[in-house]
DNA sequence: AGATGTCTGTTACGTAGTTCACAATTGCGC
DNA sequence: GCGCAATTGTGAACTACGTAACAGACATCT
C-alpha cells in the first residue's frame, strides 16, 4: 500500500497517537480534531495530519477524526490487532523483572518462553515460566509461534545471542543490553538503554 | 562555549561514542580513526567528525583520535566526570527492579533515596534504601544533593509526580511510566517505554 | 436551501540533519 | 628533508523532515 516509503520517525509516532486516542476514548470522547490531539501530544496539528496522510484519509473535513475508526485503522497499520508472542533470553535480575512487568500483556505482547545459557538457571521457575536451555530455542520459537526476542543478557553476550536469534529467523528484537548490536537488513532492533538516556541528559544538566 | 546550538541528535550520539571508545580502550587500542569508529557504530565517518566538530578539534590529521584524550573530552562535555545522584519515586515492582539494576552505579549514577505515596510502602526496605514519604522529598533532595528524579509510578500518577519533581527544582527526569509528560522548558525528560518500542516494531514485522 | 465556520488532505516552502569532497596537516619511509 | 599515504575539519550540496497555507468538503444554523 505505501507507495512513498513511510519515514521511520512517523512510524515511531503512531503508537503515541494510539495511546492518546485510547485515553480520549476512555474519557468518553468520540471525535477529535488534529488541533485537539496536537494539544495533548505537544505537537502541531499539521504534523499529525501529515503523518496520517501517509496511510490514508481517515478524517472528515469540518468535523475531525472518529476516534473509534482512527484507532482501529492505526492499530491495524501497526499490526496491534492480535497477540505478539515473545521469548526472553537471560533470566538474571533484569530478565526476571521484564517477565514480571505487567505493562506488556494488556497491549498484546506476551512472553511465552524464557531461556538462559547458564545451567544454573535452566529449570528454574520465573513468573509462571520454566527456564529452558538455549538449545531448545529453535524448536520452541517454532512451536510457540514466537516472533519477537527480548534480550536481557550481559553486554558481552548480547551480540552473540542476537546473532543466534536472527539465525533462527526472528525479525524483531527488543534489546535491554547496553550495546548497539549489529543486525542484517530486515531485522528490527529496539534498544532499551536507560544509561544512554541519562548520559545524554547530563549534558543539559551540567550547565546549571 | 557552544556558539552554534548543538543539535539534540548529536548530543544523543555522544554517549555512544563514549561507550565505543571505552570498549576500544579496554581492548588496548590507543588511537582510532573516524573510519574505524564508524565501522563499529554503523555510521559514516563524516558524521562522527561533524559531531565532534561541534565541540572542538580533537583529532590529528593523518593519525586519528587519541582514545584517552577524546574520551576525557567527551566525558567532560557530557558531564560524566562525577557522580550524579538520583531519587526514585514509586517502589512497586518496576521501581524495585530499577533500584536493584546494577548498570547505573558503574556509570556514575547513584540512586540515593526512594519515595512512595502509599503509606503501605513507606518505611519498607528496598535494596539498601528505606522508602520515604513524598512529603520528605524537598528536604531529602536538598540534603542529599539529588539532581535527577526517576519516575516509576502508574501512568495515571506520573504527570502529577513529575509536576512535583519540577516544582522542587529537579531539572532531569527519567520517566518509566507509559505517558508523554509535559514539562516546562529547561527540564529534560527521557522516557523509557518498551511498549512504545514494541508497538513501532510490529509495523515492520506484520508485513511478513 | 444557502450561508458560514470548521477542519481535513496536500502542495509548496523552510529548516534541520547528513553526506560529500577537498584543502590542510601529520606521520612515515627512504 | 622530501614525497607519499592517511586522516582530519569544514563549507557546500543534498536529503529528510516539519510547518504553513489553502482549496475543497462537511456540518450546522437559520
Amino acid at each position: 500500500m505505501q507507495q512513498v516509503e513511510v519515514p521511520e520517525v512517523v512510524v515511531l509516532r503512531l503508537p503515541l497517537y494510539v495511546r492518546a486516542l485510547t485515553q480520549l476514548q476512555r474519557e468518553g470522547t468520540s471525535v477529535v480534531s488534529s488541533q485537539q490531539l496536537g494539544e495533548r501530544l505537544q505537537m502541531t496539528p499539521a504534523q499529525i495530519r501529515k503523518d496520517l496522510s501517509y496511510f490514508g484519509r481517515f478524517g472528515k473535513q469540518g468535523r475531525g477524526y472518529s476516534i473509534e475508526f482512527l484507532l482501529e485503522e492505526l492499530r491495524d497499520i501497526l499490526g496491534l490487532n492480535g497477540e505478539w508472542r515473545a521469548c526472553l533470553i537471560g533470566v538474571g535480575r533484569l530478565g526476571r523483572a521484564i517477565i514480571n512487568y505487567t505493562g506488556f500483556a494488556p497491549e498484546g505482547f506476551t512472553i511465552v518462553a524464557a531461556f538462559d545459557s547458564s545451567d544454573v538457571q535452566v529449570g528454574a521457575s520465573v513468573g509462571d515460566l520454566s527456564v529452558q536451555p538455549m538449545s531448545d530455542l529453535p524448536r520452541v520459537v517454532d512451536e510457540q509461534g514466537i516472533s519477537i526476542g527480548i534480550v536481557a543478557v550481559p553486554a558481552v553476550e548480547a551480540q552473540s545471542v542476537i546473532n543466534r536469534l536472527v539465525e533462527i529467523g526472528l525479525k524483531g528484537i527488543l534489546n535491554y543490553a547496553p550495546v548497539a548490536p549489529y543486525v542484517p537488513r530486515g531485522v528490527v532492533v529496539r534498544n532499551i538503554d536507560p544509561v544512554l538516556s541519562l548520559q545524554s541528559m547530563t549534558f543539559y544538566l551540567k550547565s546549571d
